[in-house]
Formats: structure tokens, C-alpha cells, sequence
DNA sequence: GCCAACGTTGGC
DNA sequence: GCCAACGTTGGC
């Protein structure tokens, strides 16, 4: 089981959206990179749902990866902010995963939080300089430390 | 609103 | 293949 960390702005679909909804498609990943690692994903991977873009950023909550990558519809979709007219039914480029939402932090772990935690947090990339990945891997150290040290979120 | 950092595009 | 120009991200 691998940890993830997935980035969005609240004011555009926020922890508590996730959580209405229950399950969603994670759309709109228009990044190499982010791409790649969301097709890594395997159901039952856990991922740390990130505020980016509003005040203060840090991580809302947690969720659970239950469909692996398929095509991002909303590529193909005029519509779309997400369109890429590139992207067709035999290459569609783009791809999605769906998560589901497992837990809303009781307190925002705020990036000033996770900046002050030192060497537990050493690797995470969300904190490496000029970082703007939507979608990147955490490190087993230092997702526990963010689950258990300061989210207080106890396994069952 | 500013701007550093980074990714992408396109001319050559 | 290089690299300047441009667009985007996202913290501050």
C-alpha cells in the first residue's frame, strides 16, 4: 500500500465537497508527471487530500483510491475547462483515478505545520522548493508521521 | 497583486 | 536539439 498526497483548491472542490459526494473522479490533471503518478495508483493506496491555493494551504483530510487510472473524460469534453483537443478515444493522454473520501482532519495540518516538523518530514516533496506537482508519492515515514503524529488518526 | 519556479511551445 | 517566450502554479 502506497501514500499519496493530491492537491486542489477548496473553492473549486474542497475536502468537504469529497465528502458529500462520497466517492469522485479525480479530473483535470493536466501534468505530465502528476499524470504518471496517479497511474501508479492501486486501489486501497491512501492519499492525503492537499488545500492548495487559498489561506491557509495544508492538508484537509484523507482518502482512499478505489478505481484505478482510466481516461479523463473531461479531455474530451468541449466544454471542459479540461479540454485537450489532442486527446481522442484512441489516445485520450489524460487519466483519472477515483478516491474516496475516508476522513476530514479535525484540525487543517497547515504547510507552516508541516514545515516546522524537520527531518520526519525531510523527503516530502510538497515542501522542496519551486514544488508545484498536483499529484506526488509520500514516503511511508512521513506519511505516518503526518497520520499518527499530527492528524492523531487512529487505524482500525 | 506579485513573482519565483517550473512546464510547454514553437521558431530556428 | 536549443532556448527564448509565454503560461501556470501557488505561496506570500
Amino acid at each position: 500500500m502506497n501514500y499519496w498526497l493530491m492537491k486542489s483548491e477548496p473553492e473549486v472542490f474542497g475536502i468537504t465537497d469529497l465528502k458529500l459526494r462520497g466517492t469522485d473522479a479525480w479530473d483535470g490533471v493536466r501534468n505530465y508527471q502528476a499524470r504518471n503518478f496517479m497511474k501508479d495508483m492501486k486501489k486501497g493506496d491512501l492519499a492525503f487530500f492537499y488545500h492548495s491555493n487559498c489561506k491557509p494551504p495544508g492538508i484537509a483530510g484523507l482518502m482512499e483510491v478505489v478505481r484505478e487510472a482510466y481516461p479523463d473524460h473531461t479531455a474530451r469534453d468541449q466544454g471542459s475547462p479540461y479540454f485537450d483537443p489532442r486527446s481522442s478515444p484512441k489516445n485520450p493522454i489524460w487519466s483519472m483515478v477515483d478516491v474516496k473520501f475516508v476522513c476530514a482532519f479535525s484540525q487543517l495540518i497547515t504547510l507552516e505545520t508541516l514545515r516546522e516538523q524537520g527531518e520526519a518530514l525531510n523527503d516530502l516533496l510538497l515542501l522542496r522548493k519551486g514544488n508545484r506537482l498536483s499529484v506526488m508519492p509520500v514516503d511511508k515515514k512521513a506519511a505516518e508521521h503526518i497520520m499518527h503524529g499530527l492528524a492523531g488518526y487512529k487505524t482500525t
